[in-house]
DNA sequence: CTTTTAATGTAATATCGTAACAGTTTAACT
DNA sequence: AGTTAAACTGTTACGATATTACATTAAAAG
């Protein structure tokens, strides 16, 4: 374990602290929609924070719960819309498996992800492996396969869970 | 595309024969469930055959529907159940990018699967790539995790719709 | 032949996600 | 500024996917 970082991989660890990288995905949404002359509205700013602040997976209705200022209860479709967004702009990941969603790790860094999804703590890291997405793209190819997307998805155990027994 | 058999892929042609394979799962899956003294009910035989005569992928509610024999609707919960039963049996995979199943190509040969997705014919293949699946592997395990399970999904084209325009 | 385990039947409900459309705000362009 | 086009919002309704719970029946094990 020492040269965990030898691979890009972000786990959150038990002591990390949120606030700071919640600041900062806000920032960098903010900056990556000046950019591109979009729209960083009210629904998409607070859907981005509410994922932010959890590195545990959220679904869209546990979302929804947590959006309602003005004590009104908003319609699905409002996180689903600000989800969307937040998706194609590379700022949210959604796991396939869990129907849930998660904060970007490692935005701009024009990543192919892998998420590492703990099955005890429910914590998900990314694992940024060129390695493994280039090896998919090539068996594909070879294969006769034009790739668009690759999901991967890894169930297992995290190391601070492994640790504790 | 001339040694598209080094690597292990599965890929429906179009001029694939389904009854031939219909078969041998439904041989295999006999066989299996005699080996671990298993029940081969008229459900899981039904689903089974049902997924089998399909290379794209199905729903469950699209399975259903093709269980009412006896003219009675079936509940959901029935597929549900079979579905379950197949896919521990290693029989049926479940796509999670699409709620979806479909029969495995490579039953009993110890395999790990990545899946390829047609998004033009829905066809669905199956990448028996030892390789990606090792990389996976090797990659979490330096980032200090332990990997229980492998989801990867492979989104594009396939060779044929390609050729074809 | 009875006990236990596995599978089924059935109803209800939970969870996840989208369609459609009217109204409003923002940006872009005279 | 005033007009138009595009994007976003509000709201209702609904569609699609999946599970819980519990009573009943069938099969296997002793």
């Amino acid at each position: 374990m020492e040269d965990m970082e030898a691979l890009p991989v972000r786990f959150p660890s038990r002591q990390h602290n949120h606030s700071s990288c919640v600041n900062k995905l806000l920032g960098d949404a903010e900056e990556e929609c000046r950019r591109q002359k979009l729209r960083f509205t009210e629904h998409r700013r607070k859907v981005l924070e509410i994922i932010a602040s959890s590195h545990k997976p959220l679904g869209a209705y546990d979302i929804l719960e947590q959006m309602n200022f003005s004590g009104r209860r908003q319609a699905p479709v409002v996180a689903y819309r600000a989800l969307d967004f937040l998706i194609n702009l590379g700022l949210v990941h959604r796991l396939n498996s869990l129907n849930a969603f998660v904060a970007c790790m490692a935005v701009g860094e024009d990543h192919t992800a892998q998420f590492l999804i703990c099955r005890q703590c429910k914590n998900v890291g990314e694992l940024n492996s060129n390695l493994v997405s280039e090896r998919i793209e090539k068996d594909a190819v070879e294969a006769g396969f034009q790739v668009d997307q690759q999901l991967v998805e890894i169930i297992g155990i995290c190391y601070e869970c492994a640790e504790s027994g």
